[in-house]
DNA sequence: GTATTATATACGTGTATGCGTATATAAACA
DNA sequence: TGTTTATATACGCATACACGTATATAATAC
């Protein structure tokens, strides 16, 4: 069972979280992540290789940008849809959500 | 987002995931659960404790045993059958549903 | 009362975790 | 080639965690 235990650990910390929350709606890369979240880059590149060694998360280059995107797998969907379900209780998820459309806003603008 | 976090942390354990689908079953005492699991009575109820703590179970003295069970939760109750789903996949969570068994009709000989 | 059984907790220890800071690698571009 | 941007990783540190062993508390039985 450690594979599953290490899952559930991976989803104790509140920033990677964040990140799956993020990333069960699209795939972002590393610095997308790191303005939405407002945190620091090394810290979420960190957790990302955190969620890639356990084989939850998976990488695409795309010239210099690393696009992180969920691994299909149906019990990791199951709990982050029941997570969707309560996400009105976790103000810093709805925010982290409003945070991924400025973001994208900023890109159009380019 | 704490209480959320420290639910997941609960449950990247492999003896509290033990644990938690025993009690979804039904409340268990202390040495119920020791016997079941095969692990010593204070890494038993030390687990309990942590779980106590975040208010995933709760407990009911009668005489001398104290009955764990679980707290009535949508989301825990959520995550649990999801996981239920896939048990077949861990050969351990089924070992202690047959051992249940094998306690259950010992103390019917009593 | 004492002994026994059920349960909880304290203590010490080794290991894991998360973080910030600094640095390394890699691509793009002038 | 040199510079900037994107990303990864190493190092040191403080904290948290899980465990075993020993002991404390509480109820029961004699």
């Amino acid at each position: 069972m450690e594979k599953l235990t290490q899952l559930f650990k991976s989803l104790s910390d509140e920033t990677r979280l964040r990140i799956l929350m993020m990333l069960s709606e699209r795939a972002h890369c590393v610095c997308e992540l790191t303005e939405i979240l407002e945190e620091s880059q090394p810290k979420i590149s960190k957790h990302l290789a955190i969620l890639k060694a356990l084989g939850i998360v998976e990488t695409k280059r795309q010239s210099q940008f690393i696009y992180y995107f969920l691994t299909s797998d149906r019990f990791v969907e199951d709990v982050l849809a029941i997570l969707r379900h309560q996400m009105s209780d976790y103000p810093i998820l709805l925010k982290d959500q409003e945070r991924v459309s400025l973001c994208l806003r900023k890109a159009d603008n380019l």
